[in-house]
DNA sequence: GACTCAGTTAAGCATTCACTTAAGTGTTGT
DNA sequence: ACAACACTTAAGTGAATGCTTAACTGAGTC
């Protein structure tokens, strides 16, 4: 086959930069195609191969108005991601507490 | 060059879900490569590589001790992703919320 | 010093990726 | 009916991925 498929993960689906910067212009509102593409420096076929992969983990759905096609964000797959991650926010959290102790002793041990 | 090296970008380490298992090994605290791999039915050095990959994006951090490694999370990187999903929480909040009020209104068309 | 153990680096391979240009498909305007 | 428009699908290409086996490095063991 010649067209990418991505995995159908949501993950892969967004390890792509231009992919990431589609949906963030998304956040904008539905587009049409055209209007997306825009400030993209690749060609046509390459947005529309970005948005199919982006519909087939569903994080955009398509509306078809008379010839354009229009794009609008469904972020909720994201949820996977925001769970995943999820479990390492503590982590940081933690992370930071211990720096703030740290910083409490050493201020104590400054003379 | 034979080996991966995924870019150096933090989305694209976690694009791989053998990757994205090994990070979640290590949050039961620093392993040594071997009892890292063990549930994997991967060669040795296909961890290694992928391990690598995460050194990269400073995800995990090596230690030497005698003649083994080992491995510890760092999910500061993950802040990167958190900050960026973080952006489209408040479209499925937003979501959710409409979601009730709908459930709400049919509830008194209910009849 | 030779032998193992823990792990990495090297080399090679099949697959997938992101991209391109060229050729459709369907809609609108004349 | 026919041309222009907004796209998508097809086909092909170079580069990157993920994996393997084989060879290496370096630390403990005998």
């Amino acid at each position: 086959m010649s067209r990418p498929a991505a995995g159908a993960d949501v993950f892969q689906a967004i390890a792509d930069p231009t992919r990431r910067a589609l949906l963030d212009r998304l956040r904008a509102g539905e587009q049409p195609m055209k209007q997306l593409a825009q400030p993209f420096a690749l060609s046509l076929p390459a947005i529309s191969q970005h948005l199919r992969i982006l519909c087939e983990v569903s994080l955009v759905t398509q509306r078809r108005v008379g010839r354009q096609r229009f794009y609008r964000l469904n972020p909720e797959p994201l949820q996977q991601v925001s769970a995943w991650v999820g479990h390492y926010e503590q982590f940081w959290t933690e992370k930071l507490a211990a720096l703030g102790e740290y910083l409490e002793d050493s201020a104590c041990d400054e003379t």
